[in-house]
DNA sequence: TTGCTTGTTGGACGTTCGTACAACAAGTGC
DNA sequence: GCACTTGTTGTACGAACGTCCAACAAGCAA
């Protein structure tokens, strides 16, 4: 008689997944003040101990689940570049369409960057996580605008105002949907990228 | 012989204003992680008990701390349209100078924020909060855009476009602020006028 | 001075937290 | 089939949490 495994033994990065899933569900849904050992395991099926085991605390598995749903998020993007075609102009307005559409804008994505950014404040090594996050985003964008024509000189303005248009515009329409649309998001940030690119011909 | 009191009663007003100060410090200090209904009573001098008879929780403790301190925010810049007199293009000026120094833009205010948006998913009368604040920000500053010459028809996405950089660039500058300078944010945000006004022009 | 109102205290209570660890069992190599 | 490794469990532990409330005392009215 075969009697149903007490447990499966997972691949060690398999189960790290699994419960760096687990944790951006719980995000989701019950948000910072939600996370726990006990809750994260709950919700990914497992015992409170295993946590402990792949991770040194809550803060780090925080950390790794932003990296892991940053991650997709950049994927998502590069599949709508990759749609885009090889157009220099297209390929903005595909970054800045899906950049206002899920899964990049959801409230649930959200509530992982609120996470995030509250350890930044007290914890250097994850300051400097974000940085070099944020660091890239200006990087792909100024490199998608270098191809639209804007001059060298201009690059880094005009990433950092973009970024932080897009940013800004993210956050709102994920915080109040209500406000404005991912529509005029979009239209809204695509007359930035106008007027940016035109000033630099 | 006169002893010590062991306690001093104060008005209503004034207890709920120390007790919301405190909680902006435990915020400032320690992040959202820190806070809790004794490290609050701490943070004040005060029995914990006293936090339960002002405050239904600490989420409406954070919600009024926001308040508290958008208000501040909201006096100082001001403030600063006050100083800078008359010209509707000088208000505009001291209005994006004045949201990136200090005390506008800040870690500490930073945490604040955090804290409140953590708040604004799970929590429909927090999520009203936050939208009526935001709201107020876009009619503060359609109200100088149109004192600029813009038309009433391009208001509404005017306003909502430099809330959006100015609030990004903010974010961004708190939480790192060697990325780019509170001056290069100023340039930024000043640069984006000049696009939006001569547009309506 | 006396009595009343009520802001305030401080601890009890049950819950939940993160951590640690001994025991267990699944999978692997021999 | 056996021994070994180690992923996994489950619990115990102390600390910290929010809530509650009886007792206390400051300040006011009479």
């Amino acid at each position: 008689m075969s009697a149903k495994p007490a447990f499966t033994r997972a691949e060690p990065d398999a189960r790290r997944l699994s419960l760096i899933e687990a944790c951006a569900r719980v995000l989701a849904r019950d948000g910072v003040a939600g996370v726990s050992v006990r809750a994260i395991a709950l919700e990914a099926g497992v015992s409170p101990g295993l946590v402990g085991h792949y991770f040194a605390g809550v803060d780090a598995l925080v950390a790794e689940t932003y990296a892991h749903v940053e991650a997709q998020v950049s994927a998502a993007i590069d599949a709508a570049l990759a749609l885009a075609g090889p157009d220099p102009r297209a390929r903005l307005d595909a970054y800045v369409t899906a950049s206002f559409r899920p899964p990049v804008a959801s409230g649930e994505l959200l509530a992982t960057w609120i996470a995030f950014w509250s350890l930044v404040r007290s914890r250097p090594d994850i300051a400097r996580q974000h940085d070099e996050q944020y660091a890239f985003f200006r990087a792909r964008l100024a490199g998608l605008l270098g191809d639209c024509g804007v001059p060298q000189a201009q690059l880094r303005y005009a990433a950092i105002t973009l970024t932080a248009l897009i940013d800004g515009l993210w956050l709102e329409l994920c915080l109040s949907p209500q406000a404005f649309s991912a529509a005029e998001a979009i239209e809204i940030a695509q007359a930035a990228l106008d007027t940016v690119i035109s000033k630099g011909r």
